[in-house]
DNA sequence: ACCAATCGTTGTTGACGTCAATGGTTGTCT
DNA sequence: AGACAACCATTGACGTCAACAACGATTGGT
């Protein structure tokens, strides 16, 4: 196949190669990559602890959105968390096999169904309140608390410009 | 749409409902989930960007790797970019089908397929440089430089004790 | 010469996002 | 009133992706 005529070394080389050059750097040198892989590892954290509960992280995020408006069409889930509408309904229906939500129908539009937490949500919300701040003291570990706050004041206005 | 003061209410409340409890709190309290979902739309970013190349956030970030480092066993490739060694082998194909690497055994190690970066691999590289720029500046938008620096080594810390 | 470990590879499973299409319902327009 | 477009929840299909088990080939240790 390959024509081993030159000294080759088993190990490729350690050092740097053409790092003068500016397209030639490191993965983490990009602040976008950075994000998308920290969010992997984030994901993955979460479903770990939320794995006990039998939930996964959209689940959760569905019950902590209803937990701050009381109610909503699934329409309205779908847009606020960015999921597909067809994906709230395995959502939902998840939620509601465990009794943490109910559907209601809204009283002037019956192709409405209105999302409403249950009581065992609002315990559920309760009890995984504590994994949740685990979660993120384990992703911020390195970081002292100023600067927690410093990354969780900048990714807020990243996401929030993000959506007009 | 319609808000009566009717007891029943259509709409759901939209107003906190125990907004005084601190395990009743908006998604965006969290810097796991803001993590989380940021890192979802930077992928979404960089694959919408990467996408008339015909590559995939993972072959970009593959390459990267090798332009660092001047050829790897898989392995290798598996655990620093922490993708599954099964993974590693669809990615290499494409690359190699594309021309952009190539796998050359390994001299002392006949089990191992060392993945060197190939001269249009290189040529790649430099080209999609600003397309790359350009996600970051998208994602990074409402920051400003210094912010964004900012940004980026809280980021680099966080990934970095992330492996240690 | 045996045996455990390693490397690349294949296959499978489940979660996930996206899109098209449907049944039921609403509002609008004439 | 009736016709018609728009909306909502739901289902299904397709492709992507990560995680895991299992295998053949090879290596190193004893």
């Amino acid at each position: 196949m390959t024509a081993h005529g030159t000294p080759t070394t088993d190990a490729p080389h350690p050092g740097p190669v053409d790092a003068d050059e500016p397209w030639m750097r490191g993965l983490h040198a990009d602040t976008g990559y950075l994000l998308y892989r920290l969010g992997l590892r984030s994901g993955q954290l979460f479903n770990a602890a939320l794995q006990e509960s039998g939930l996964r992280l959209r689940h959760y995020a569905l019950l902590r959105y209803l937990a701050t408006v009381e109610g909503a069409p699934q329409r309205d889930l779908s847009e606020r968390l960015g999921y597909d509408p067809s994906a709230i309904v395995g959502l939902v229906d998840d939620l509601e096999r465990l009794h943490l939500v109910e559907r209601r129908p809204a009283p002037t539009d019956r192709r409405r169904r209105i999302v409403v937490l249950a009581e065992a949500g609002r315990t559920y919300l309760r009890d995984t309140d504590e994994a949740s701040h685990r979660v993120t003291d384990e992703l911020t570990g390195p970081l002292s608390e100023e600067e927690r706050d410093t990354l969780h004041a900048l990714l807020l206005r990243v996401a929030q410009t993000d959506r007009g």
